[in-house]
DNA sequence: CCGTGCCTTTCGGCGTACCGAAATATTGCT
DNA sequence: AGCAATATTTCGGTACGCCGAAAGGCACGG
Protein backbone atom coordinates (compact mmCIF):
# COMPACT_ATOMS: atom_id res chain seq x y z
CA UNK A 1 0.00 0.00 0.00
CA UNK A 2 2.12 2.86 -1.27
CA UNK A 3 1.69 6.20 0.03
CA UNK A 4 0.19 8.59 -1.89
CA UNK A 5 -1.84 12.22 -2.03
CA UNK A 6 -2.83 14.86 -4.81
CA UNK A 7 0.44 16.78 -4.26
CA UNK A 8 1.99 13.48 -5.32
CA UNK A 9 0.14 12.80 -7.77
CA UNK A 10 0.65 16.11 -8.76
CA UNK A 11 4.72 15.41 -9.06
CA UNK A 12 3.91 12.33 -10.71
CA UNK A 13 2.28 13.72 -13.23
CA UNK A 14 4.51 16.87 -14.05
CA UNK A 15 7.34 14.32 -14.28
CA UNK A 16 5.96 11.99 -16.48
CA UNK A 17 4.37 14.70 -18.72
CA UNK A 18 8.57 16.21 -18.95
CA UNK A 19 9.38 13.19 -20.53
CA UNK A 20 6.79 12.60 -23.10
CA UNK A 21 8.41 15.90 -24.62
CA UNK A 22 11.91 16.24 -23.54
CA UNK A 23 14.58 13.22 -23.48
CA UNK A 24 16.38 14.49 -20.70
CA UNK A 25 14.72 13.41 -17.15
CA UNK A 26 13.33 16.82 -15.22
CA UNK A 27 15.46 19.01 -13.21
CA UNK A 28 14.30 20.15 -9.47
CA UNK A 29 13.79 23.82 -10.87
CA UNK A 30 11.49 22.85 -14.22
CA UNK A 31 9.43 20.41 -11.54
CA UNK A 32 9.14 23.73 -9.23
CA UNK A 33 8.14 26.36 -12.69
CA UNK A 34 5.72 23.32 -14.00
CA UNK A 35 4.13 23.24 -10.69
CA UNK A 36 4.00 26.62 -9.60
CA UNK A 37 5.78 26.32 -6.36
CA UNK A 38 9.12 27.21 -4.56
CA UNK A 39 12.48 24.94 -5.44
CA UNK A 40 12.74 24.50 -1.69
CA UNK A 41 9.06 22.57 -1.56
CA UNK A 42 10.14 20.77 -4.21
CA UNK A 43 13.37 19.52 -2.78
CA UNK A 44 11.32 18.62 0.16
CA UNK A 45 8.52 16.51 -1.42
CA UNK A 46 11.11 14.59 -4.11
CA UNK A 47 12.90 13.48 -0.88
CA UNK A 48 9.91 12.01 0.38
CA UNK A 49 8.84 10.78 -2.63
CA UNK A 50 12.31 8.94 -2.93
CA UNK A 51 11.78 7.34 0.23
CA UNK A 52 8.69 6.20 -1.15
CA UNK A 53 10.18 4.62 -4.12
CA UNK A 54 8.23 6.81 -6.47
CA UNK A 55 11.25 8.55 -7.89
CA UNK A 56 14.98 8.50 -8.23
CA UNK A 57 16.92 11.38 -7.24
CA UNK A 58 20.26 12.10 -5.83
CA UNK A 59 21.55 15.33 -4.23
CA UNK A 60 21.89 18.35 -6.85
CA UNK A 61 20.35 15.40 -9.92
CA UNK A 62 17.63 15.28 -11.87
CA UNK A 63 14.19 13.22 -10.99
CA UNK A 64 13.11 10.46 -12.68
CA UNK A 65 10.52 8.06 -12.14
CA UNK A 66 10.84 4.29 -10.63
CA UNK A 67 9.20 1.92 -12.23
CA UNK A 68 6.43 1.86 -9.17
CA UNK A 69 6.57 5.85 -9.76
CA UNK A 70 6.04 5.34 -13.61
CA UNK A 71 2.85 3.64 -13.04
CA UNK A 72 1.60 5.97 -10.52
CA UNK A 73 2.16 8.50 -13.15
CA UNK A 74 0.18 6.50 -16.32
CA UNK A 75 -2.56 5.98 -13.57
CA UNK A 76 -3.01 9.90 -12.68
CA UNK A 77 -2.48 10.85 -16.57
CA UNK A 78 -5.43 7.96 -17.54
CA UNK A 79 -7.34 9.81 -15.45
CA UNK A 80 -6.69 13.16 -16.33
CA UNK A 81 -6.94 12.39 -20.07
CA UNK A 82 -10.04 10.67 -19.64
CA UNK A 83 -12.04 13.29 -17.47
CA UNK A 84 -11.06 16.08 -20.37
CA UNK A 85 -12.30 13.28 -22.99
CA UNK A 86 -15.66 13.13 -21.23
CA UNK A 87 -15.84 16.84 -20.27
CA UNK A 88 -15.46 17.77 -24.43
CA UNK A 89 -17.48 14.82 -25.75
CA UNK A 90 -20.35 14.83 -22.92
CA UNK A 91 -20.71 18.07 -21.08
CA UNK A 92 -20.09 20.34 -23.92
CA UNK A 93 -16.79 22.06 -22.81
CA UNK A 94 -14.77 22.87 -25.19
CA UNK A 95 -11.05 21.83 -25.42
CA UNK A 96 -9.18 24.59 -23.62
CA UNK A 97 -11.64 25.38 -20.77
CA UNK A 98 -11.28 21.39 -19.76
CA UNK A 99 -7.71 21.33 -17.80
CA UNK A 100 -8.40 23.12 -14.13
CA UNK A 101 -11.56 20.59 -14.10
CA UNK A 102 -9.52 17.73 -15.25
CA UNK A 103 -6.97 18.47 -12.48
CA UNK A 104 -9.13 18.81 -9.54
CA UNK A 105 -11.61 15.84 -11.00
CA UNK A 106 -8.39 13.73 -11.37
CA UNK A 107 -7.99 13.33 -7.75
CA UNK A 108 -11.22 12.90 -6.89
CA UNK A 109 -13.11 10.22 -9.06
CA UNK A 110 -13.10 6.69 -7.75
CA UNK A 111 -11.85 3.93 -9.59
CA UNK A 112 -15.28 2.39 -10.13
CA UNK A 113 -16.68 6.33 -11.61
CA UNK A 114 -13.20 6.69 -13.84
CA UNK A 115 -14.44 2.69 -15.25
CA UNK A 116 -17.58 3.57 -15.86
CA UNK A 117 -16.68 6.75 -17.78
CA UNK A 118 -13.79 4.72 -19.73
CA UNK A 119 -16.73 2.10 -20.99
CA UNK A 120 -19.20 4.80 -21.65
CA UNK A 121 -16.97 6.53 -24.38
CA UNK A 122 -15.72 3.30 -26.11
CA UNK A 123 -11.99 2.96 -24.25
CA UNK A 124 -10.61 5.78 -26.22
CA UNK A 125 -6.61 5.45 -26.69
CA UNK A 126 -6.03 9.40 -27.35
CA UNK A 127 -7.70 12.50 -25.52
CA UNK A 128 -9.20 15.20 -28.03
CA UNK A 129 -5.70 16.17 -28.19
CA UNK A 130 -4.63 13.52 -29.56
CA UNK A 131 -2.35 12.26 -26.10
CA UNK A 132 -2.36 8.96 -25.56
CA UNK A 133 -4.52 7.63 -22.92
CA UNK A 134 -3.07 4.74 -20.69
CA UNK A 135 -5.13 2.14 -20.57
CA UNK A 136 -5.69 0.40 -17.15
CA UNK A 137 -2.94 -1.95 -17.10
CA UNK A 138 -0.72 1.10 -18.09
CA UNK A 139 -0.06 0.41 -21.54
CA UNK A 140 0.10 3.47 -24.12
CA UNK A 141 -1.28 3.68 -27.73
CA UNK A 142 1.81 3.88 -29.45
CA UNK A 143 2.30 4.58 -33.29
CA UNK A 144 6.10 6.19 -34.94
CA UNK A 145 6.06 9.61 -34.50
CA UNK A 146 8.50 12.60 -35.41
CA UNK A 147 8.09 16.30 -34.05
CA UNK A 148 7.15 18.56 -36.64
CA UNK A 149 10.12 21.00 -35.98
CA UNK A 150 12.62 17.87 -36.26
CA UNK A 151 10.73 16.56 -39.35
CA UNK A 152 12.86 17.02 -43.10
CA UNK A 153 11.64 18.68 -45.86
CA UNK A 154 9.12 16.57 -48.17
CA UNK A 155 8.15 14.80 -44.94
CA UNK A 156 4.08 13.98 -45.18
CA UNK A 157 1.95 12.20 -42.20
CA UNK A 158 -1.03 12.80 -39.91
CA UNK A 159 -1.27 15.08 -36.89
CA UNK A 160 -1.32 12.84 -33.91
CA UNK A 161 -0.70 15.27 -31.35
CA UNK A 162 -0.60 19.14 -30.35
CA UNK A 163 0.87 19.90 -26.86
CA UNK A 164 -1.81 21.73 -25.10
CA UNK A 165 0.81 23.81 -22.93
CA UNK A 166 0.95 27.22 -24.98
CA UNK A 167 -2.75 28.44 -24.98
CA UNK A 168 -1.33 30.92 -28.55
CA UNK A 169 -0.29 27.91 -30.54
CA UNK A 170 -3.69 25.66 -29.12
CA UNK A 171 -5.28 29.04 -30.98
CA UNK A 172 -3.32 29.74 -34.16
CA UNK A 173 -3.66 25.27 -34.88
CA UNK A 174 -7.24 25.83 -34.57
CA UNK A 175 -7.36 28.77 -36.58
CA UNK A 176 -5.29 27.39 -39.17
CA UNK A 177 -7.88 24.50 -39.07
CA UNK A 178 -4.91 21.73 -37.98
CA UNK A 179 -5.77 19.47 -35.46
CA UNK A 180 -5.21 15.62 -34.65
CA UNK A 181 -5.71 13.99 -38.16
CA UNK A 182 -4.75 16.91 -40.07
CA UNK A 183 -1.93 15.39 -43.36
CA UNK A 184 0.51 18.19 -43.50
CA UNK A 185 3.49 17.84 -45.71
CA UNK A 186 7.02 20.06 -45.03
CA UNK A 187 7.59 22.00 -48.15
CA UNK A 188 10.12 24.49 -46.23
CA UNK A 189 12.30 24.59 -43.18
CA UNK A 190 14.39 27.58 -41.91
CA UNK A 191 15.62 28.68 -38.57
CA UNK A 192 12.65 30.36 -37.16
CA UNK A 193 9.51 28.71 -39.22
CA UNK A 194 8.50 25.89 -40.53
CA UNK A 195 6.26 25.55 -43.97
CA UNK A 196 3.74 23.09 -44.52
CA UNK A 197 1.00 21.83 -47.09
CA UNK A 198 -2.21 20.97 -44.79
CA UNK A 199 -5.44 20.85 -46.63
CA UNK A 200 -4.01 22.29 -49.90
CA UNK A 201 -3.00 25.33 -48.71
CA UNK A 202 0.52 26.56 -47.58
CA UNK A 203 1.09 27.55 -44.13
CA UNK A 204 3.76 28.80 -41.90
CA UNK A 205 4.36 27.96 -38.46
CA UNK A 206 6.72 29.49 -35.84
CA UNK A 207 9.21 26.92 -34.50
CA UNK A 208 7.61 27.13 -31.06
CA UNK A 209 4.28 25.49 -32.95
CA UNK A 210 6.55 22.82 -34.66
CA UNK A 211 7.99 22.00 -31.54
CA UNK A 212 4.29 21.18 -30.14
CA UNK A 213 3.05 19.02 -33.22
CA UNK A 214 3.99 15.41 -33.41
CA UNK A 215 3.01 14.20 -36.97
CA UNK A 216 3.38 10.15 -37.89
CA UNK A 217 6.76 9.07 -39.17
CA UNK B 1 -15.46 36.81 -0.83
CA UNK B 2 -16.24 34.54 2.82
CA UNK B 3 -13.21 31.64 2.94
CA UNK B 4 -14.54 27.92 2.86
CA UNK B 5 -13.03 24.84 2.69
CA UNK B 6 -13.94 21.52 2.19
CA UNK B 7 -14.00 20.93 6.02
CA UNK B 8 -16.04 23.60 6.38
CA UNK B 9 -18.40 22.39 3.97
CA UNK B 10 -18.59 18.94 5.66
CA UNK B 11 -19.64 20.94 8.65
CA UNK B 12 -22.34 23.03 7.06
CA UNK B 13 -23.70 19.90 5.24
CA UNK B 14 -23.76 18.02 8.32
CA UNK B 15 -25.58 20.98 10.68
CA UNK B 16 -28.33 21.65 7.53
CA UNK B 17 -29.05 18.15 7.72
CA UNK B 18 -29.62 17.35 11.02
CA UNK B 19 -31.80 20.16 10.63
CA UNK B 20 -33.98 18.69 7.53
CA UNK B 21 -34.97 15.57 10.11
CA UNK B 22 -34.47 16.82 14.03
CA UNK B 23 -36.85 20.57 15.36
CA UNK B 24 -33.75 21.05 17.84
CA UNK B 25 -30.31 22.77 17.15
CA UNK B 26 -27.34 20.45 16.99
CA UNK B 27 -24.82 20.04 19.82
CA UNK B 28 -21.15 19.75 19.28
CA UNK B 29 -20.78 16.70 20.01
CA UNK B 30 -23.95 15.53 18.07
CA UNK B 31 -21.71 17.22 14.92
CA UNK B 32 -18.73 15.47 15.85
CA UNK B 33 -20.38 11.92 16.27
CA UNK B 34 -21.56 12.55 12.72
CA UNK B 35 -18.32 13.73 11.32
CA UNK B 36 -16.92 10.93 12.75
CA UNK B 37 -13.92 13.32 14.32
CA UNK B 38 -13.16 14.41 17.96
CA UNK B 39 -15.23 16.92 19.87
CA UNK B 40 -12.27 18.89 20.55
CA UNK B 41 -11.62 19.35 16.87
CA UNK B 42 -15.54 20.45 16.62
CA UNK B 43 -14.79 23.06 19.16
CA UNK B 44 -12.07 24.75 17.51
CA UNK B 45 -13.80 24.52 13.88
CA UNK B 46 -16.91 25.81 15.02
CA UNK B 47 -14.92 28.56 16.13
CA UNK B 48 -13.47 29.68 13.14
CA UNK B 49 -16.99 29.56 11.49
CA UNK B 50 -18.44 31.38 14.13
CA UNK B 51 -15.75 34.47 13.99
CA UNK B 52 -16.41 33.97 9.55
CA UNK B 53 -20.03 34.20 10.19
CA UNK B 54 -21.36 30.42 9.26
CA UNK B 55 -22.95 29.59 12.37
CA UNK B 56 -23.73 31.22 15.59
CA UNK B 57 -22.55 29.52 18.72
CA UNK B 58 -22.33 30.67 22.48
CA UNK B 59 -19.77 28.51 24.90
CA UNK B 60 -21.29 25.26 25.53
CA UNK B 61 -24.30 26.09 23.62
CA UNK B 62 -25.92 24.42 20.41
CA UNK B 63 -24.62 25.29 16.69
CA UNK B 64 -27.06 27.02 14.82
CA UNK B 65 -26.54 28.30 10.84
CA UNK B 66 -26.71 31.54 10.63
CA UNK B 67 -28.05 32.94 7.23
CA UNK B 68 -24.96 33.26 5.45
CA UNK B 69 -23.89 29.43 6.64
CA UNK B 70 -27.27 28.62 5.41
CA UNK B 71 -26.96 29.12 2.28
CA UNK B 72 -23.32 27.98 2.15
CA UNK B 73 -25.14 24.57 3.23
CA UNK B 74 -27.77 24.95 0.64
CA UNK B 75 -24.84 24.91 -2.10
CA UNK B 76 -22.81 22.17 -0.49
CA UNK B 77 -26.33 19.51 -0.24
CA UNK B 78 -27.14 20.95 -3.86
CA UNK B 79 -23.90 19.61 -5.20
CA UNK B 80 -24.23 16.08 -2.98
CA UNK B 81 -27.70 15.95 -4.35
CA UNK B 82 -27.13 16.19 -7.84
CA UNK B 83 -24.11 14.29 -8.40
CA UNK B 84 -25.89 11.20 -6.56
CA UNK B 85 -29.08 11.33 -8.77
CA UNK B 86 -26.55 11.75 -11.57
CA UNK B 87 -24.24 8.74 -10.92
CA UNK B 88 -27.88 6.70 -10.48
CA UNK B 89 -29.58 8.10 -13.38
CA UNK B 90 -26.47 7.95 -16.00
CA UNK B 91 -23.45 6.09 -14.43
CA UNK B 92 -25.39 2.97 -13.44
CA UNK B 93 -24.81 3.50 -9.48
CA UNK B 94 -26.75 1.78 -7.33
CA UNK B 95 -28.46 4.11 -4.46
CA UNK B 96 -26.53 2.45 -1.43
CA UNK B 97 -23.25 2.87 -3.82
CA UNK B 98 -23.31 6.61 -4.21
CA UNK B 99 -23.03 8.40 -0.66
CA UNK B 100 -19.11 7.96 -0.55
CA UNK B 101 -18.53 8.75 -4.47
CA UNK B 102 -20.57 11.99 -3.93
CA UNK B 103 -18.79 12.79 -0.62
CA UNK B 104 -15.97 13.45 -2.66
CA UNK B 105 -16.74 14.99 -5.91
CA UNK B 106 -18.47 17.57 -4.16
CA UNK B 107 -16.11 19.30 -2.93
CA UNK B 108 -14.04 18.83 -6.85
CA UNK B 109 -17.08 20.10 -9.04
CA UNK B 110 -17.11 23.20 -10.70
CA UNK B 111 -20.45 25.59 -10.78
CA UNK B 112 -20.02 25.13 -14.46
CA UNK B 113 -19.73 20.72 -14.50
CA UNK B 114 -22.89 21.19 -12.04
CA UNK B 115 -24.65 23.43 -13.93
CA UNK B 116 -23.94 20.99 -16.96
CA UNK B 117 -24.85 18.12 -14.86
CA UNK B 118 -28.08 20.19 -13.60
CA UNK B 119 -29.14 20.97 -17.32
CA UNK B 120 -28.39 17.15 -18.37
CA UNK B 121 -30.51 16.15 -15.96
CA UNK B 122 -33.58 18.43 -16.80
CA UNK B 123 -33.06 20.31 -13.39
CA UNK B 124 -34.62 17.08 -10.60
CA UNK B 125 -36.00 18.94 -7.53
CA UNK B 126 -35.56 15.81 -5.88
CA UNK B 127 -32.92 13.09 -5.58
CA UNK B 128 -33.50 9.23 -5.61
CA UNK B 129 -34.41 8.83 -2.17
CA UNK B 130 -36.92 12.03 -2.18
CA UNK B 131 -34.31 14.20 -0.90
CA UNK B 132 -35.09 17.78 -2.28
CA UNK B 133 -32.40 19.24 -4.38
CA UNK B 134 -31.68 23.03 -3.63
CA UNK B 135 -31.81 25.22 -6.78
CA UNK B 136 -29.25 27.12 -7.96
CA UNK B 137 -31.09 30.18 -5.95
CA UNK B 138 -31.39 28.31 -3.18
CA UNK B 139 -35.09 27.70 -2.93
CA UNK B 140 -36.79 24.29 -2.56
CA UNK B 141 -39.37 21.60 -3.26
CA UNK B 142 -41.59 21.31 -0.16
CA UNK B 143 -44.70 19.55 0.30
CA UNK B 144 -46.52 19.55 3.19
CA UNK B 145 -45.29 16.38 4.78
CA UNK B 146 -44.93 14.31 8.40
CA UNK B 147 -43.24 11.62 9.29
CA UNK B 148 -44.88 8.29 9.79
CA UNK B 149 -44.23 7.84 12.77
CA UNK B 150 -46.15 11.05 13.87
CA UNK B 151 -48.81 9.89 11.50
CA UNK B 152 -52.51 9.20 13.06
CA UNK B 153 -53.83 6.27 12.32
CA UNK B 154 -56.07 6.39 8.97
CA UNK B 155 -53.63 9.03 7.83
CA UNK B 156 -53.02 8.05 4.17
CA UNK B 157 -50.90 9.72 1.72
CA UNK B 158 -47.67 9.05 -0.96
CA UNK B 159 -43.77 8.19 0.71
CA UNK B 160 -42.23 11.56 -0.25
CA UNK B 161 -38.17 10.98 1.42
CA UNK B 162 -36.23 8.45 3.06
CA UNK B 163 -33.61 8.90 5.08
CA UNK B 164 -30.27 6.93 4.22
CA UNK B 165 -29.01 7.26 7.48
CA UNK B 166 -29.43 3.70 8.00
CA UNK B 167 -28.89 0.91 5.34
CA UNK B 168 -30.38 -1.55 7.02
CA UNK B 169 -33.80 0.36 7.45
CA UNK B 170 -32.87 1.01 2.84
CA UNK B 171 -32.42 -2.52 2.46
CA UNK B 172 -35.91 -3.42 4.71
CA UNK B 173 -38.21 -0.74 2.65
CA UNK B 174 -36.39 -1.82 -0.37
CA UNK B 175 -37.55 -5.65 -0.13
CA UNK B 176 -41.35 -4.42 0.91
CA UNK B 177 -40.86 -1.91 -2.21
CA UNK B 178 -41.37 0.83 -0.63
CA UNK B 179 -39.78 3.92 -2.00
CA UNK B 180 -40.50 7.64 -2.93
CA UNK B 181 -43.95 7.87 -4.54
CA UNK B 182 -45.58 4.62 -2.67
CA UNK B 183 -48.50 5.14 -1.28
CA UNK B 184 -49.29 4.53 2.33
CA UNK B 185 -52.36 4.27 4.60
CA UNK B 186 -51.57 3.82 8.50
CA UNK B 187 -53.50 1.07 9.78
CA UNK B 188 -52.51 0.35 13.16
CA UNK B 189 -50.04 2.74 15.50
CA UNK B 190 -48.40 1.10 18.43
CA UNK B 191 -45.31 1.74 20.94
CA UNK B 192 -42.72 -0.78 18.63
CA UNK B 193 -44.39 -1.14 15.72
CA UNK B 194 -46.67 1.01 12.73
CA UNK B 195 -48.78 -0.81 10.20
CA UNK B 196 -49.18 0.30 6.81
CA UNK B 197 -51.84 -0.99 3.76
CA UNK B 198 -48.85 -0.53 0.98
CA UNK B 199 -50.11 -1.60 -2.73
CA UNK B 200 -52.42 -3.75 -1.20
CA UNK B 201 -50.53 -5.62 1.14
CA UNK B 202 -50.18 -4.81 5.28
CA UNK B 203 -46.82 -4.28 6.37
CA UNK B 204 -45.73 -3.69 9.58
CA UNK B 205 -42.39 -1.50 10.27
CA UNK B 206 -40.26 -0.91 13.37
CA UNK B 207 -40.29 2.52 14.64
CA UNK B 208 -36.78 3.50 13.45
CA UNK B 209 -38.29 2.90 9.83
CA UNK B 210 -41.14 4.97 10.43
CA UNK B 211 -39.20 7.27 11.78
CA UNK B 212 -37.20 7.53 8.52
CA UNK B 213 -40.10 8.23 5.64
CA UNK B 214 -41.90 11.52 4.75
CA UNK B 215 -45.57 10.93 3.72
CA UNK B 216 -47.39 13.32 2.20
CA UNK B 217 -49.79 15.31 5.16
C1' DC C 1 41.83 27.64 -12.53
C1' DC C 2 39.00 30.57 -10.37
C1' DG C 3 35.03 33.30 -9.63
C1' DT C 4 30.30 34.54 -10.66
C1' DG C 5 25.80 33.31 -11.18
C1' DC C 6 22.40 29.93 -11.13
C1' DC C 7 20.68 25.82 -8.97
C1' DT C 8 19.68 23.11 -5.00
C1' DT C 9 19.34 22.26 -0.32
C1' DT C 10 18.83 23.39 4.62
C1' DC C 11 16.42 25.67 8.12
C1' DG C 12 12.91 27.85 10.72
C1' DG C 13 8.20 29.01 10.19
C1' DC C 14 3.11 29.16 8.83
C1' DG C 15 -1.82 27.56 8.12
C1' DT C 16 -5.14 23.89 8.18
C1' DA C 17 -7.27 20.27 10.42
C1' DC C 18 -6.88 16.82 13.16
C1' DC C 19 -5.82 14.24 17.96
C1' DG C 20 -5.76 12.90 23.25
C1' DA C 21 -5.48 14.34 27.96
C1' DA C 22 -6.89 17.29 31.32
C1' DA C 23 -9.66 21.04 33.03
C1' DT C 24 -14.16 23.03 33.30
C1' DA C 25 -19.15 23.59 32.66
C1' DT C 26 -23.76 21.75 32.60
C1' DT C 27 -27.40 18.61 33.49
C1' DG C 28 -30.04 15.18 35.53
C1' DC C 29 -30.93 12.48 39.54
C1' DT C 30 -31.85 11.69 44.28
C1' DA D 1 -29.01 21.11 47.13
C1' DG D 2 -25.37 18.07 46.08
C1' DC D 3 -23.12 14.92 43.15
C1' DA D 4 -22.09 12.11 39.42
C1' DA D 5 -22.27 11.51 34.59
C1' DT D 6 -21.76 13.69 30.38
C1' DA D 7 -20.64 17.50 27.36
C1' DT D 8 -17.54 21.05 26.12
C1' DT D 9 -13.42 23.52 26.03
C1' DT D 10 -8.44 24.28 26.59
C1' DC D 11 -3.91 22.92 25.74
C1' DG D 12 0.03 20.90 23.76
C1' DG D 13 1.15 18.18 19.92
C1' DT D 14 1.19 15.90 14.97
C1' DA D 15 1.21 15.52 9.78
C1' DC D 16 1.04 17.70 5.47
C1' DG D 17 2.45 20.90 2.17
C1' DC D 18 3.88 25.08 1.41
C1' DC D 19 7.08 29.52 2.00
C1' DG D 20 11.44 32.75 2.19
C1' DA D 21 16.11 33.47 3.63
C1' DA D 22 20.46 31.87 3.74
C1' DA D 23 23.99 28.43 2.98
C1' DG D 24 26.16 25.25 -0.01
C1' DG D 25 27.34 23.05 -4.63
C1' DC D 26 28.24 23.26 -9.57
C1' DA D 27 29.55 24.71 -14.13
C1' DC D 28 30.91 27.89 -17.52
C1' DG D 29 33.51 31.92 -19.18
C1' DG D 30 37.41 34.46 -18.96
Amino acid sequence: MPPTSPAIEDYLKTVYAHTEWQPDPITPKVLADALGIAPSSVTEMVKKMAAAGLVSHVPYGAVRLTEAGLARALAVVRRHRLIETWLVREMGYAWHEVHDEAEVLEHAISDRLLEAIDARLGRPARDPHGDAIPAADGTLASEPWVLLGDAPQGHSGAVIRISDRDPAVLRLLHDLGIGPGTVLTVTDVSTETITVQAQGAARRLPAEAALAIWVAA
